[in-house]
DNA sequence: GTGAAAGCGCTAACAT
DNA sequence: ATGTTAGCGCTTTCAC
């Protein structure tokens, strides 16, 4: 069955193909019943445009990528939903690379994206080394992290959050605040901490660095974190997370261990994942809007596209994250 | 900036851009040096593939498509991840859609995905219909769903899955049996229950259709037709829930109105996501492996389009499912 | 072992 | 208002 193109078309109604690609593309200059049957026997035929033809001529393949390291992380399957909600009416599919935190398949990845000639790529990396950015400027991209200037980026406020931790734990009357960490080469986990020891200087209380770890970003590794900061001789009586799932990670320690959240240990996350909010949950956290981080990463890129040169400068969009009490806290 | 082309490396290494193309195509007939010293050049110029060229000419895109009703679904999310990490090593890449349960959306991404020329389509609908299939047979696919026997399918042996939570849940001393169902137009669903009640039967123990709810496969709806099948003069004493997020909904019912379970009320779920096995949930559920499911239909959905002709007939896989006894149930 | 040339399906000047 | 034509970057005969 040979596919049908527009010079299928052309002979079946009897024009030229240029008029056939010029009625498709909506453009004027064709007169109204000519077009109308072009419509009528593109229709008859089952005509489907052949995007890669289009996109060698026009070098644009109206397709973006999203890469992120784990896809069936709920915060990033969030995300996903969010930018295919976005690009998809707007003429936009989007390509998934899920890199399982391995940067060496990230960057094959990367390459794979770039032979394809998506238009832009969305794209949170596993890990925060500035290298990686040799990569890019080939393309319009978008970044959900990182420090420095020279490219667009959409990020949480992280030390925010931490400060708004912080003051949630302290204002609850716990004193000594644990860190169980994502991980070390993770900036917004680094800024969150950053957040926590700022605000806790600022409350006049001592900040004791022994009581930070670090590990993946899993609720195994909360678990095993959590374990050796309460099998300290002097363990802290809170425990603010590097994100939600190790903050599950530690409220199951703690539960096995007979230790009682939010009475002896206040356990705080970040990210605010559908499962915190489960009532059997109900783990405070700090707050961030995946569907507006989606959807505005989604959003900046196809204006770059679409814009091109025209569009605004290198753009830094910081979202604010709230503090969401709830039951793993004291007041 | 232009792009790097295979004439670039045809001039800077002196030969003709066929040579070039055979050397990178790794095709025999290229004398080694020659080879080399094409290879050396296309490195020093940074070339990069175009695949939308390529495609034009083979008619290989080198990309698959996943459908699926909603990405931020674990359950969907599994799926996507599997999907990719078997995918990408073999050199596909996945193009991403998710419909928001809107059939109208999904068939525009579908005609969106035909023009683009995907390889192939994992496509797991959002209605059972029949209809949306003629859609097909223009690109090879797998479904994951669906009776029929005229295309590709991958599916869990849904019945088998009702029996099992029902034997179990009669084995525990329930009696009266309710269904916590999701959506009407859902197969699964329907088989789901089926199977629920295949086993009832057998049991020598009496259907009560009246026990029987259907809604969206949602936390929220779980909750809300649970609240009805417990008002009754006569509510059941065991829920059977269309999946783990229906019976999220349904344990958070019935804590809420102080009732016990499994005590009073057993509660079954349905595909096992992560969080029904956090130790603050223990949700009983019946297990579907998404890794098998994912990486099975790649697999085959891959065999297809590189076989073509060649590959098995229709296939039908039937994965499985397994009873996963948790806290929610007596055993 | 290598080159010349056709053409994949389409868009976009440039003609008419 | 419509037709002619030249590529986009690549693969693939067919020559030599």
């Amino acid at each position: 069955m040979r596919e049908i193109t527009i010079k299928d078309i052309a002979e079946a109604s009897g024009v030229s193909y240029a008029t056939v690609s010029r009625t498709l593309n909506n453009l004027n200059g064709v007169k109204k019943e000519t077009r109308e049957r072009i419509i009528k026997a593109a229709q008859e035929l089952g005509y489907r445009p052949n995007s890669q033809a289009r996109a060698l001529k026009t070098n644009r393949t109206n397709t973006i990528a999203l890469m992120v390291p784990d896809i069936s992380n709920p915060f990033f399957s969030d995300i996903a939903l969010s930018v295919n909600d976005y690009a998809f009416p707007r003429g936009y599919t989007t390509v998934l690379c899920s890199s399982g935190w391995d940067e060496e398949v990230e960057h094959r990845q990367l390459l794979q994206l770039l032979d394809q000639r998506v238009d832009g790529i969305i794209y949170k990396p596993t890990n925060d080394v500035l290298e990686e950015l040799e990569l890019f400027g080939t393309n319009s991209i978008v970044v959900s992290h990182l420090p420095g200037a020279f490219y667009d980026y959409i990020e949480v406020n992280n030390q925010r959050g931490g400060e708004l931790a912080a003051a949630h734990l302290i204002a609850g009357g716990y004193r000594r605040i644990g860190f169980v960490g994502g991980s070390r080469n993770s900036l917004s986990n680094r800024m969150r901490l950053e957040g926590l020891t700022a605000e806790i200087r600022k409350s006049g209380l001592i900040v004791d660095e022994t009581l930070f770890r670090f590990g993946p970003f899993s609720t195994e590794s909360g678990y095993a974190l959590t374990a050796e900061l309460m099998s300290m001789k002097n363990p802290p009586d809170a425990l603010f997370c590097g994100n939600d799932l190790i903050a599950l990670g530690a409220l199951q320690y703690l539960a096995e261990n007979g230790i009682r959240v939010p009475e002896e240990v206040g356990v705080i996350g970040f990210d605010d994942i559908y499962i915190s909010s489960l009532p059997q949950i109900q783990l405070s956290t700090v707050s961030v809007s995946r569907k507006e981080m989606g959807e505005t990463a989604a959003e900046i890129l196809i204006r770059k596209i679409e814009k091109g040169e025209e569009a605004e400068r290198v753009q830094h969009i910081i979202l604010e994250p709230t503090l969401v009490p709830r039951r793993s806290t004291r007041e």
